[in-house]
RNA sequence: UCCCCUGUAGCUCAAUUGGUAGAGCGAGCGGCUGUUAACCGCUAGGUUCCUGGUUCGAGUCCAGGCGGGGGAGCCA
């Protein structure tokens, strides 16, 4: 593999940017398909990753190993092309690469049984293929797609002077209380230490008691951001729910904002300004990728994100969405639910309300308190919570967020009508005791953003290798 | 966890009232062509998810299990 000739990507060799027609390249890639021309040549589409359309490889019957290798080539092989890059005499492509030496540096061993040849397959088969999925249009788009729209998260941010917080995947309190904990321990299962009482003496395990993988960063990151006034977390979350559904995962990826002397309205501010920053260098930086998910995923993705970023959220009251829904109840509207204050809004209500009602994300906001989380603020009304949801069409929720309690007297008075212990709070209380401020925040989870981008119907197939019950392979 | 649907060739699916397995795509070979969802011909390819039952006979009917999908709940 010698160097003298310069190695480009395909995307280099396509946009022009650092290559020109003339240049002699070196091109290293996948075979996509192989087309032979008994005219002697054949044609090679050769695909790298670094953008979604493949570069046309002209192999000439001249090659030394044109009968022996090339002729040879199919689906998946890896190979090092060499040659000039030239205007294409054909159609469906502005340039090419006219090949003089093409190095098979790993052959498909059996084509017939290569999982993924050049032809249309269903998401759930290729979910089975998890390992070689990357290899299709689809899903090295997705891959990018989702690259963009974290460096975006991270440059947003940056920006805007938040500081990422890397907040701890293992959580030795059980007080997170958002849902089912997967356990963390290095005791031997056939083997439990137990205690006099004949319970599990979990003090023998590594951490010295009860340990999980974090539910949500939300809680240690507020210590953070009552101190550098901007935080945010970015990482993997775990939850335990045995759910079965399209947008749900045992194991994603959650970005939780925090920001100082802020109140909830601030709070949908910054989930809109963030959001459209992020669709928005989506849109400008993976046109071509973009425009696959178009044609062939979601005839509406792009113009969603056009219009996203233009236009405002819709802001709107939980009393009010409630009337709403009581009123389109009273106009004929079927819902499998009965609708009235004091319930949580069902996936259905949500529906109607985002895509029936309003057509573009809403944000609801102060929800009756009986139906959310001890940390969110209790309104003046005493009966309601500085909550959010912003809700998305074909997604449902994708953001939940909230203005977080900062009076000590009045969280403790929620942990107690909770039930919960307010010793196993003791260092979330001190915040409230020393210094505390107004301060609100969300969580968006990151794969429903992708799959709301792109118009992918299951969040399984927007993450690399999808964790959910029953199934952790690969 | 609940409800509904589903499991046949590498993949996507057919198979009449229960009667002994078929197509397209993919793959291999050949033909044709600066090709590009190529096209034409030929060939290979099957423990019909598993276990048990009914029957002269089960891909088909019944029971249980396992896997997959959609919806609900939980939530992001």
């Amino acid at each position: 593999m010698a160097a003298e000739i310069p190695l480009h990507s395909v995307k280099d060799v396509l946009t022009g940017r650092s290559v020109a027609p003339g240049d002699q390249v070196q091109v290293r890639g996948w075979v996509r398909t192989r087309r032979d021309s008994k005219a002697g040549l054949s044609f090679v589409q050769v695909h790298d990753g670094s953008c979604f359309d493949a570069l046309q490889v002209v192999a000439p019957g001249e090659l030394e190993n044109y009968a022996s290798t090339v002729q040879s080539l199919t689906a998946g092989c890896s190979v090092i092309c060499e040659g000039q890059v030239a205007a294409s005499e054909g159609k469906g492509q502005s340039v090419e690469l006219q090949a003089d030496r093409i190095v098979a540096v790993g052959m498909v061993e059996d084509p017939d049984t290569y999982p993924v040849p050049a032809k249309r397959h269903t998401f759930e088969y290729l979910r089975e293929q998890a390992h070689l999925r990357v290899r299709t249009n689809t899903f090295s788009a997705i891959a990018r797609v989702r690259h963009c729209l974290a460096q975006a998260v991270h440059r947003y941010y940056h920006e805007q002077g938040f500081y990422w917080v890397h907040t701890p995947i293992v959580t030795a309190s059980d007080c997170e209380g958002a849902g089912e904990m997967f356990r963390v321990s290095t005791l031997d299962v056939a083997n439990l230490p137990r205690d006099e009482a004949g319970e599990i003496d979990f003090s023998k395990d590594f951490f010295g008691r009860e340990s999980f993988l974090t539910v949500s960063g939300q809680l240690n990151v507020e210590s953070y951001c009552l101190a550098l006034s901007k935080v945010y977390t970015f990482g993997p979350t775990f939850r335990a729910e045995n759910s079965n559904t399209s947008r749900h995962l045992a194991e994603f990826w959650m970005i939780e904002p925090e920001i100082a002397f802020a109140d909830l309205h601030d709070d949908a501010d910054l989930a809109e300004d963030f959001l459209k920053y992020i669709f928005r260098a989506l849109l400008e930086e993976l046109p071509d990728d973009m425009e696959f998910f178009r044609a062939r995923i979601d005839k509406t993705c792009v113009e969603r994100l056009e219009a996203f970023v233009e236009s405002s959220f819709e802001r709107m009251e939980y009393s009010e969405a409630v009337s709403l829904l009581e009123q389109a109840v009273e106009k004929g509207t079927k819902f499998e639910f009965p609708v009235s204050w004091g319930v949580d809004l069902q996936s259905e209500h949500e529906r109607w309300l985002t895509e029936h009602h309003v057509g573009r994300p809403i944000v609801v906001m102060n929800y009756p308190k009986d139906i959310k989380a001890f940390y969110m603020r209790l309104n003046d009304d005493e009966r309601t919570v500085a909550a959010m949801d912003v809700l998305a069409p074909g997604i449902g929720e994708i953001i939940g967020g909230a203005q977080r309690e900062e009076r000590l007297d009045v969280l403790d008075r929620r942990i107690d009508e909770m039930d919960l212990d307010r010793d196993a709070y003791w260092w979330y209380r001190d915040l409230r005791k020393y210094g505390t401020v107004p301060h609100a925040g969300f969580g968006l989870g990151f794969e429903r953003t992708i799959a709301y981008a792109t118009g992918m119907g299951n969040v399984r197939d927007v993450i690399p290798f999808p964790r959910t019950p029953r199934s952790a392979a690969f």
